[in-house]
DNA sequence: TTATCGATTCTCT
DNA sequence: GAGAATCGATAAA
């Protein structure tokens, strides 16, 4: 798993993350996060269809620039007023798709993930459970401490990131539709939600509002 | 166990 | 000014 790797489309790229182990290195601490669960989002210049659902479907914005920048950085966005949530960025510069990281299991630096997290349940009282520690694209960013600021548009392979290829390709893959996606782009037209059958840390199937069409 | 709904701020039209 | 690639609490079954 390298760069050129990331040139590749999206769709193409997403269930290979699955079981890869991304790290995050910051002031406080080192986390790392097996991938268990990813979202593909194509847009403007890929080989895929239409994706009513990416942020980069049409035009290229201050906010999705990074999108076109060069493959194997990072997309982050803020969203709902309270999450961010990290894309690894897909397809040759100037063009534009990403991997939404959904969930993962934290297997290194727990205990600060476990306190990023608490910082922001101000009433909650005793421990978040390991398996929900970064289940939900939101939790993630916050169980690694990402946020726009500091991550968006750094690269993947260079400090404080890095990345390493799953040890051993997974026995089965699931896909579905995507999830919290507003209209067709949540539907089964756009199976591109990838996980890995079995895992504690997948969310639980919710149904996006609009994905009965 | 599953579904519904409120919170809260950024981005684009 | 609308709506969003969500989360977590609460209600219902």
């Amino acid at each position: 798993m390298d760069r050129e790797f990331f040139s590749q489309d999206a769709l193409y790229v997403a269930p290979k993350l699955l079981g890869a182990k991304f790290s995050v290195d910051s002031a406080v601490g080192l986390v790392t996060l097996r991938i268990t669960e990813v979202e593909a989002y194509m847009g403007l210049g890929t080989t895929g269809p239409y994706d009513p659902g990416s942020h980069s479907k049409d035009r290229r914005t201050e906010r999705n620039a990074s999108m076109f920048s060069d493959p194997a950085h990072a997309y982050v966005y803020f969203s709902y007023g309270m999450h961010y949530a990290i894309n690894f960025v897909c397809s040759p510069a100037g063009s534009a798709s990403g991997v939404l990281i959904r969930a993962g299991e934290i297997i290194e630096g727990r205990e600060l993930a476990q306190q990023r997290r608490l910082v922001r349940r101000a009433e909650s009282t005793g421990a978040i459970k390991e398996q929900q520690l970064a289940r939900g694209p939101g939790n993630v960013a916050q169980a690694l401490g990402i946020t726009r600021v500091e991550h968006d548009g750094k690269d993947l392979f260079t400090p404080p990131f890095s990345l390493q290829a799953p040890p051993e390709s997974p026995a089965q893959i699931l896909n579905g539709p995507r999830v919290g996606v507003a209209g067709v782009g949540g539907g089964p037209q756009f199976p591109w939600r990838f996980w890995l059958p079995g895992e504690p840390t997948v969310s639980a199937f919710r149904r996006g509002r609009n994905a009965s069409e």
